[in-house]
DNA sequence: GGTAGACCCTGACGTTACGTAAGGGTCAAG
DNA sequence: CTTGACCCTTACGTAACGTCAGGGTCTACC
């Protein structure tokens, strides 16, 4: 066995039970990437990590959230530095959606009052709590509270209005830059030449033109998770061999030039 | 004019920002007749009354419980002698879904309290608050409360499972039923004949059958709704003049057999 | 009266997140 | 070995719209 030795996997039905998804959307999100299972077993099943579980808690916490498929998993990852901070701005989403529920059931309750008294309901309030998450107004109270500086925020709030066409080109510049590192790499160029502390720098600035604004240090804390984690660890080294500590490193002399 | 000769009539863009849906949801629900505007202008412009504006809180409200477009207008219909009920019985099920949010509130919060003792969360409690509304768990709370008396929310627990096909065969006896009354109508046959009676008492049992415990009584509550509301009238009297008449006294007719 | 912009209509293709089904392999208990 | 529960991949279909196209209507302004 692997690093999981201690673990216990679970089958896809025992995870479609425990988390009351089903079998057919478990294979859906694997097959989409989503959520890969840790393992195979020799027969082909799928078999699932405590760490696959604690993700797909994730994905369907943003997936109760409205956001699609296509945005979950880059949401993801894109700020797997900061669990704590992800999960307490997932939290709000969610008081506010309580919020909204609140609001409907008021509107049910103001029903049945203009029932009795035969009165006529206030139209705007006949619908209160239909709106769906409002956006630019989260933004506004955002930037009252926390100035810019609450990443995961901005950063829910730019990709839940993405459309495919853009996280083709988000996609598309993420290969760009980690095939040129890699390239790099490959050819013994090092992690902290002109070249690649350059593509390093573009990844900053990837991140921070689609994700949340990314200054130097977050970018490294960012980072860190690349060898920390073993998913983006397994990531990067099927590309090449080396990578992922390549780039680590790469965008820590990024850090160090500012 | 109309008898909506004093109301303000909106179009569908006025409508769309009040409730909070889009334009091109209300023409869907439009050309599904699920949600007909009282009126068109000579232009062909849809004009939605007060009372379109309430059919429009209760199907966005059984959308919010995740109830099918398909059984969201019959499930309207089939109740609508009283509205008090529904509403009560919707209220209910808002307070299950808030719960529920409440339940995945906690699971974050638990998944916060574990990333600080970096101690494993329980799987079950990872999840709770995903679950979709547990149908059978809510039917035999609803037994040991009020027996099989809570009509409405017997009915909402039957039509959320209905199938396509369900509602098709639903449809086609009721298609029967309805032809049936409106051939009698027209050849001069009694509302109070055995025919007529008999036909009836099949429709008593189709509600019963498809939507819930219908005692004589409830069913000539509903009945009284087929003149009293202009809807049901001109859905009836569309089929043949002086349908919906008839068809109420041979419901009570019905009733007086019992 | 003409213009322009906002709004309206119908028709139609496309999308997302699976649901359902088919055909066949695997696992474990009896 | 048999059986039933579970697993796999493949593939078609679906609900509830979203998006777009092409053209008509309404109203204010010049």
């Amino acid at each position: 066995m692997t690093t999981q030795t201690e673990a216990t996997l679970l089958t896809v039905s025992q995870v479609a039970k425990i988390a009351h998804v089903t079998v057919r959307a478990l294979h859906h999100y694997d097959q989409r990437g989503l959520l890969v299972p840790s393992e195979r077993s020799a027969a082909g099943y799928r078999l699932y990590s405590d760490r696959d579980l604690e993700r797909l808690q994730q994905i369907l916490l943003l997936r109760q959230l409205d956001f699609s498929l296509e945005a979950i998993g880059p949401l993801i990852d894109a700020t797997a530095y900061d669990r704590k901070q992800a999960l307490e701005a997932q939290r709000e989403l969610l008081l506010a959606q309580r919020g909204r529920t609140n609001a409907i059931i008021r509107g049910v309750d103001a029903a049945l009052s203009a029932l009795k008294g035969d009165s006529p309901m206030d139209k705007k309030k006949m619908f209160e709590g239909f709106e769906e998450m409002d956006a630019s107004k989260y933004d506004v109270e955002a930037k009252e509270k926390w100035g810019e500086t609450d990443a995961y925020k901005v950063s829910m709030r730019r990709t839940k209005a993405y459309s495919k066409d853009d996280w083709a080109r988000i996609k598309a510049e993420e290969e760009a830059i980690q095939a040129g590192l890699a390239e790099l790499l490959t050819s013994g160029v090092s992690a902290e030449s002109d070249e690649a502390v350059d593509l390093a720098e573009q990844h900053r600035q990837h991140i921070d033109r689609w994700y949340y604004p990314c200054s130097p240090e977050m970018h490294v804390g960012l980072s860190d998770m690349y060898t920390a984690d073993p998913r983006f660890e397994e990531h990067f080294e099927k590309r090449a061999k080396g990578l992922a500590s390549y780039v680590q490193t790469a965008i820590t002399a990024n850090a160090l030039q500012e």
